[in-house]
RNA sequence: GGCCCCAUAGCUUAACUGAAUAGAGCAUUUGACUACGGAUCAAAAGGUUACAGGUUUGAAUCCUGUUGGGGUCACCA
């Protein structure tokens, strides 16, 4: 049993003996204790002076004389003002880290039973991945991964928007200025050249509003009469109405885009359990529309178009399907939904999406509700901030947008440069550099984004890029890579530590680290419960940081004697372990040496 | 304007359900390589947790108001 819990329980008695009362689970408060003072875990006792009716100090004193007393594992005590501070025996220390070194699934909770579904990524396909989706995208693996950890069984799953008068912007500056040019012909990564047509159309709208305003048509009519603009709603008019020649071109010019994706994902390490594409759930959510109007929460306009009410709960009145009888994306966000949860049986249902879909995501919990479906409540919005830049906001028109694919590379080639430097990766072959190097990088990458809370809008600097130094993913790779090298050379030398809890003395650092250890299951449910992966992320570095402290002045390898050394190199191994399983939830991998 | 979110050291940020002197990293200053990995460690300095009230034995955390920033309120997705 986990210490704190271990205190609890014991703390109930020595209530229930000493004053003869008993208090709510709550009342018991158990801390780890604050370095500046003696003891391992810390009770508050302002909660039961309420049934002791003694002060603060008598209250802590007779708790901890009750438990000194009448405990095997609690060896000490004292008060301070209304905290009471406990101190294990060396003992506990020994039986604590030995189950948990002995525990090979430590850390992955018991299975829930339940089927979570993550939606997440959702790119369009008229551009190129950029910034903000890796921020997307390192949260829905993460969280898939924290999930699972949790015991749950986990479906990540990506929507396409591959339909939409975007990507037939891009088709139509491609038929008027693409003389053909393939990703092959013109050697660009398909995502890339697809969102080039894209800006390119743009720039050609532009232009032709700016000559139609000079000709002395308004701003507003000229946007809306710019003759490519007019195209481009035709060519969508077509494409829903399967016009062959336009369906071909779209299908070719998406297989470029996926391509395109396809590499982005995998030099970000993710996958998908499965694709949905809006060219195939678009139509869906309007029989859910009928259904609103037979139950009469939903009212149809004399122009044919169907809208919800929300007036009435502090919302607006929202449009569901137009009067021409097209739906919206709402519309089919409510058929996915329901879909969704019907052939997966899902007990939750987590979308990883911008802040600036709160009311969206709150709208159609709502309406779900209305419709009469118990599950609504199901339906988590994993809401994150964005990304911005030491100037503000990325901003497309201004070319400020942060590529994905551009910034892979430059961590790549910073991660190279600094590890070459420091030369002590020079027998390495050219593949496992390559790999270090990758490895490297996107754990620089992975842990600056993940760390941050993701409900606050994270500043990214790409011209200082990111540290390897300090709270950093480096760093906790590094310990990793320096406690493998200490085992590696303990194998060398033919010691077996695996199997080694014997009865040794414990030096205060060590208990530090094996309490730091033994809060990691703990650490994960409350990742968990708050879909929160950076909890992981800065308990991870705090393990790093503690061993990094211990090891300065612990020469483990010189140790004479043997059971301490070899109950010293299981605890190093023990907390790389840790350390690997933590960053695996965060989709960090951690070399061997580096 | 209505609704929602955010505000912590020069910068980037922690703090589970309220708890002890608000933790880190970067940058700055100083110290530690005759090493089991210096991508390290030790130390100094840096805070009225935006502001004003309130609740509480106790508030960065909860409540009210104010200021500042962001988002959203489309027959876009």
């Amino acid at each position: 049993m986990s210490p704190d819990k271990y205190i609890i329980e014991k703390t109930k008695e020595a209530v229930a003996a000493l004053f003869g009362a008993g208090l709510p689970e709550a009342s018991f408060q158990v801390q780890v204790t604050r370095k500046e003072f003696e003891g391992d875990y810390t009770l508050v006792v302002f909660p039961l002076l309420k049934v002791s009716r003694l002060s603060p100090e008598a209250t802590g004193n007779a708790i901890g004389e009750w438990l000194k007393e009448n405990t095997e594992e609690i060896a000490g005590y004292n008060t301070v003002k209304g905290f009471l501070n406990l101190s294990f025996s060396n003992a506990y220390w020994n039986s604590l880290f030995s189950s948990i070194a002995s525990d090979s699934g430590f850390g992955q909770l018991p299975p829930t039973g339940k089927t979570i579904m993550v939606e997440f990524s959702s790119p369009n396909t008229n551009k190129p991945l950029h910034l903000g989706h890796i921020r997307n995208n390192l949260l829905g693996w993460s969280v898939s991964r924290l999930l699972e950890a949790n015991g749950h069984k986990v479906m990540k799953v990506n929507l396409v928007n591959d339909r939409g008068i975007h990507i037939c912007k891009s088709m139509l500056a491609w038929l008027k200025l693409g003389h053909g040019e393939t990703p092959e012909t013109s050697g660009k990564k398909g995502d890339h050249l697809v969102g080039d047509y894209y800006v390119a159309f743009n720039n050609m709208y532009r232009k032709e509003v700016d000559g139609l305003v000079a000709g002395g048509m308004s701003r507003e009519e000229a946007e809306k009469n710019a003759p490519s603009l007019k195209e481009a709603q035709d060519m969508l008019f077509r494409w829903e109405n399967g016009d062959e020649e336009v369906v071909a071109l779209w299908k070719k010019m998406n297989s470029w885009v996926y391509a395109g994706f396809d590499k982005t994902y995998a030099d970000l390490g993710i996958s998908f359990d499965r694709t949905y594409y809006e060219s195939q759930t678009y139509l869906l959510g309007k029989a859910l529309v009928q259904k609103g109007l037979d139950m009469g929460i939903f009212e149809r306009e004399a122009d044919g178009s169907v809208w919800c009410d929300l007036t009435a709960d502090g919302l607006d009145r929202k449009l569901l399907l137009r009067g021409d009888g097209t739906s919206v994306y709402i519309t089919q966000d409510l058929g996915t939904a329901e879909q969704r949860f019907s052939e997966y049986n899902l007990d939750e249902h987590i979308y990883v999406v911008g802040n600036e879909q709160n009311y969206h995501f709150q709208v159609l919990k709502l309406i779900l509700k209305k419709l009469g479906f118990a599950w609504a409540d199901n339906i988590y919005h994993l809401s994150y901030g964005m990304v911005e830049l030491p100037e503000g906001k990325m901003k497309s028109r201004e070319g400020t947008v942060v590529d994905a694919d551009d910034l892979l590379e430059k961590m790549y080639n910073t991660a190279r440069e600094t590890s070459l430097e420091l030369g002590k990766i020079d027998n390495m072959d050219e593949e496992g550099q390559k790999d270090l190097f990758r490895t490297i990088s996107l754990g620089a990458l992975k842990y600056f984004i993940i760390k941050v809370d993701p409900k606050k809008t994270m500043l990214f600097d790409p011209k200082e890029s990111i540290d390897f130094n300090g709270n950093t993913g480096p760093f906790i790779q590094y310990t990793h890579a320096r406690i493998k090298s200490i085992l590696r050379k303990a194998d060398e030398r033919n010691i077996s530590y695996m199997s080694a809890v014997a009865d040794v003395p414990l030096s205060s650092k060590e208990i530090r680290l094996i309490k730091l250890l033994d809060i990691y299951p703990g650490k994960v449910a409350e990742a968990g419960a708050a879909y929160s992966p950076a909890v992981i992320a800065n308990y991870a570095y705090d393990l790093a940081k503690e061993f990094n402290q211990y090891y300065h002045d612990t020469p483990v390898l010189r140790e004479e004697d043997e059971s301490l050394l070899k109950y010293r190199l299981r605890l190093l191994s023990v907390i790389a372990e840790v350390l690997v399983k933590a960053m695996d939830i965060l989709g960090i991998r951690l070399p061997e040496r580096m």
